[in-house]
DNA sequence: ACATTTGATATGTAGTACATAAATACTAAA
DNA sequence: TTTAGTATTTATGTACTACATATCAAATGT
């Protein structure tokens, strides 16, 4: 445990380059001013003289911002500040192959604790039409092989997300799944719950928002399962 | 809802600038040579050169991922692959002031989800030590004034997160967090559900997983109360 | 009054030059 | 031969200049 103590207690030590520093100081200097989505910047020579560097390490790291979607730029109403996509920087960086082992199998982890709390959402928005479209998906299933079984799990789980109504946890959601699908992966057999899809779909259609907490659970036994045997290797 | 059909739909249009463009080039790169964490990437001059642009584009291009901490630079070493903090991007972006509203309220439902999906992690992996403390959290509480109430209050939720062991989970929350305070500060009246604190504890000592789930539904019921009161306007 | 041209301007891209730090090679002393 | 210290080399970091390009705005012509 205790990812980098050290790192945390000890030092930023040198906030490294210039464009480092100069993107710190623009963060800041956007939020002093409160400016606020729309609001035209000054303009780069201004910045640039203003902060007593060149042009060039000015645009590294408005290059950063940019690439955050935190400014927008036109050639030549300048520049304005823009809303960050706050997803899009995070979905940058999600690659399992780059991601360490710890890290994967807390997303992994946080996955599950995402389905297991979706029920409230999903009982105060859900629909009959969304439930329809769901027992479809999971009627498809039965029929399928093996191989594209991992296509309508994917599915099923997602449309879950979808019946949520919330953009921002479906988005998230279809983030995270490589990695999800990456530590399965690392797993010898598939496993399946003792819950299944249309079980879960017949729950939703008659059932209680209790009887379907009890329903994921089950659904997701295996996984927990899993996490129980590793736990001791954290 | 359906947050942008049509910017989905119809186009990334023209890829902006050559910084975008290397940047992508550059991840591609990465990718298609499944380049390690701590491999050495070729020098500037050579990249540059290779794509054509001039180090300057190169370079913002190279911000960028310097930002995000995939590539590390050392004065003559030159760029090695490094591990990015895939919460350290996300960080960057999660300022409430720029958050539009419906994005706002997605990710309070989304703090909630998770709040809700903690109980099987958290009866995996709480320890007594780990009770105690949080009964010490919730105990003090009594004796706080009002304006002290809210320091408890991410305290004590937050060692919650902590006691899950998930380090990704528990810095997400902490991340998290002031939009959840910004979003309940929009409201008129502090909301206090029928199971506190204290309760919450109770049930950590001597109930079961399912015990804490109702507890935990309870002690959120207002928040779940007020996205109800909203469900249409969405 | 309207359409077109022209100019001004801010960003985008290229290229050169030099500073700086760090690894390597080299030199001189023990 | 070893070791300490110095010089050299090299890749990144920073600065500056020049020009391309797109767009707004004013000037011009019909």
């Amino acid at each position: 445990m205790a990812i980098n103590d050290l790192s945390k207690d000890l030092a930023p030590i040198s906030s490294n380059t210039m464009a480092d520093i100069v993107e710190i100081k623009l963060r800041e200097y956007l939020k002093k001013k409160s400016f606020r989505p729309g609001d035209a910047l000054p303009k780069e020579l201004e910045l640039a003289e203003a902060l007593g560097i060149s042009r060039n390490v000015l645009r590294e790291a408005l290059s950063r911002l940019r690439m955050l979607g935190m400014i927008e730029t036109k050639k030549k109403r300048g520049m304005i500040l823009a809303r960050p996509d706050i997803l899009g920087s995070f979905e940058r960086v999600l690659d399992p192959l780059i991601i360490d082992n710890n890290t994967l199998q807390d997303i992994f982890e946080l996955r599950l604790v995402l389905e297991m709390g979706l029920a409230d959402l999903l009982y105060i928005r859900k629909t009959d039409k969304d439930v329809e479209e769901l027992e479809n998906i999971a009627k498809k299933e039965a029929k399928l092989d093996e191989s594209f079984r991992i296509k309508s799990e994917i599915a099923f789980h997602g449309k879950l997300y979808d019946m949520t109504g919330n953009d921002t946890l479906k988005r998230f959601q279809i983030m995270l799944m490589p990695i999800f699908d990456y530590v399965l992966t690392q797993e010898k057999k598939p496993i399946r719950g003792k819950v299944n899809h249309m079980d879960l779909v017949q729950i939703l259609k008659t059932g209680t928002k209790e009887d379907f907490k009890i329903g994921m659970q089950a659904h997701l036994q295996p996984h927990f399962d899993r996490i129980n045997k590793i736990k001791t290797n954290k």
